[in-house]
DNA sequence: TATGAATGAGGCTTCATTCAT
DNA sequence: TATGAATGAAGCCTCATTCAT
């Protein structure tokens, strides 16, 4: 199976990281609701108070079961939070990967354009948490570098370029990649917390669409 | 004297927070050495700890006063980010101003290319500081929303693209300048982080020079 | 049967102790494995964690079974230990019984000897779990006393010198009782833990020997 | 200055212990007093309800400070175990010498029955405490083996031993000394905790007296 | 003004024990 | 009878802030 943080492309080991990895998984029924109720709740507080206000008995509190259960579960607060920031990457990758499959075959900008609003609608859904996701990850980096997701990203970025080569007059792929995704990011991320305009304008694709491509011309 | 956050451009009337600003202003010489060696020793700690993890008591013993000096001058841990941040916020301005008022009348593109060097440059000073003081900004958000500096700077370019609209193409300058700032800032920050090219490396701001005059051209 | 802590010499009513008595009689062959298992786990973990920090679901674990089961059998983690403490005094009355009658009608001073080998060799025989459960002693004191092993034994020995009277010249047997009892356990205690010589060296044996010789002419 | 745990004989390096050695020196008189109140809070509650059960916030309450200010001085609950610990330690240590020194040049026989009197009277002093803390010991020794003091007073005895070797008929001091130490401190703890005769009964003395006597004869 | 001792609410986490399945 | 999920009281410890000296 894949690890939801590489896309499919590296394989780095992913080294037994104390206290940060689900302690136990849920066997029964019972207990798999547990912990969705668990992440559910993590999830709603996170975004209400921020990470540092969260506290494990509010989490359980809301889930409904005692901290004694969370604690089943996740061995420590920040457990809570990687599973969180997990699932979010494995959506992502979902998310990036479908939007390259569906559209195998056709131009360049096509599927630039199918990326870009596919990314779009997947930050805009659940926005504050993905802030509060990204705020946190600089902490967790010490403990294991959990998000090569950008890294995977612009890999899968490059390969996608490779593919096009022939349209394109790209120089240097990987670099071409490498700006676009955090160009693209630098944008995305402002543009879902404070957006200069509605999200469904059509410009704001464009735009970035246009950067795309120049972007694989001049590098 | 003008606020550091809105480059001289907005009056925004700054409502009094409670406990955000310093205490008193240090009028004696040893009362300024003493904020100096607080916020220097605060900038470490921050570095090195993260906000969460620097305490009051670490940064005054640093500083080589005690507590209590502490809170003479700043009236809360918060306060003693928030001088940072201004005191950033304001090297940020000048930065840009500079670089602005030094190629005045010279062509857009020229003036591009010493605008993102100098903020380049800027970046790339201090630039754990810069990542956490970034961290903590949407919680201080709540409290009076001090980044404007965000806006300011997309004021200031899009009245520099308003300055040369003779040369562009440009339709909608303010959209053009917010996707410019996003960009830029997008790439800047990850290029300081983990940079995929030695930053010295021309190709990196020629890269955002063309970004930049296509975003001027298709916006 | 005999209560394994007073040596058949007393016969003091058990109280009904909340918690502390097995819970139910083990009758079928499962039971009585699974009732073995857990004293093994038990017995290892105290000795590997200390009383403190071994868990009842650790030793239910390494048992092999349930937490569940383990509260079949045991009322609480303090009956675990009561059991296993039992079961070493048991082996202690025997060892002393046996040494006792394996050299009735044979002089003072072999049956000393005999005695003290045998009790040097049972308790060097897992050390660290008579030391765990002797440091755990004092504490269940409260709950019904059952180190009465002490006393039994004084009483024993007092027995055993009243016995050769004759080749002796006691005054109080019962004080040389007890001040022989004391001062060995100190010697072999320690001589257990942190042995000054081989535990093999017969001048160890021998020097307790004289000691107790000397305590049954001068008491 | 001497260490307490070695008697001034040995000359371990103190490891810089984490959590357990005393975080900060007092200063003024008024934390001197607050230190003070704690060790006696501390000892009390150690006494009343063993070390499984003191909590720092009863110790604190006790000593009727908050438990901030315990911590303050003391890193952990142990350390507060550790300083009663070497207090302690300290005592005897004094005992022993001045029982040495206040009796030098008079015949071995008397100078054993000083000590063991000063010895005697030592150890009634708050005994629960000193059963407690010796309780506690072992787990201790893993963070570096504090209780040196046996080691100590072993090498202590052997010392006169030597001393007197002209009156004596020993071929192994130290054999002799640390069988002498061993059973001595078997006899004193259980006469403390649970007297055979009353503690003031020259016997007791005495019968000590001579069982040294005759191990610096056959040992 | 400077010092640093004191405060105490509140956070994270453990673990013996129960009980529904 | 066995299982293991759930419970929740209770413990240790931190740290921003205050205030007597």
């Amino acid at each position: 199976m894949k690890d939801s943080s590489d896309f499919g492309y590296s394989h780095l080991p992913r080294p037994a990281r104390k206290h940060v990895s689900p302690r136990k998984r849920p066997l029964q029924a019972r207990s798999q609701a547990t912990v969705e109720a668990l992440l559910k709740a993590a999830s709603q507080v996170l975004v209400r108070d921020g990470y540092e206000r969260m506290t494990t008995t509010r989490v359980a509190e809301r889930a409904g079961v005692s901290v004694g259960s969370l604690y089943q579960y996740f061995p420590s607060k920040e457990a809570l939070l990687v599973e969180l920031l997990e699932r979010r990457m494995a959506g992502l990758r979902d998310t990036l990967l479908d939007a390259l499959q569906s559209t195998a075959g056709q131009p360049f900008k096509t599927r630039v354009r199918e990326l870009l609003s596919s990314l779009l609608e997947f930050k805009a859904r659940e926005v504050k948490l993905g802030i509060e996701l990204a705020r946190q990850t600089p902490r967790l980096e010490k403990l294991g570098a959990i998000q090569k997701v950008t890294a995977a990203a612009t890999q899968l970025v490059a390969a996608v370029i490779e593919e096009h080569r022939a349209e394109l007059k790209v120089k240097d792929s990987k670099l071409a990649a490498w700006l676009i995704v955090q160009s693209i990011t630098g944008i995305l991320d402002a543009a879902i917390t404070d957006p200069p305009l509605p999200l469904e304008d059509p410009r704001l694709i464009e735009a970035m669409v246009k950067m795309t491509l120049e972007l694989t011309r001049s590098v």
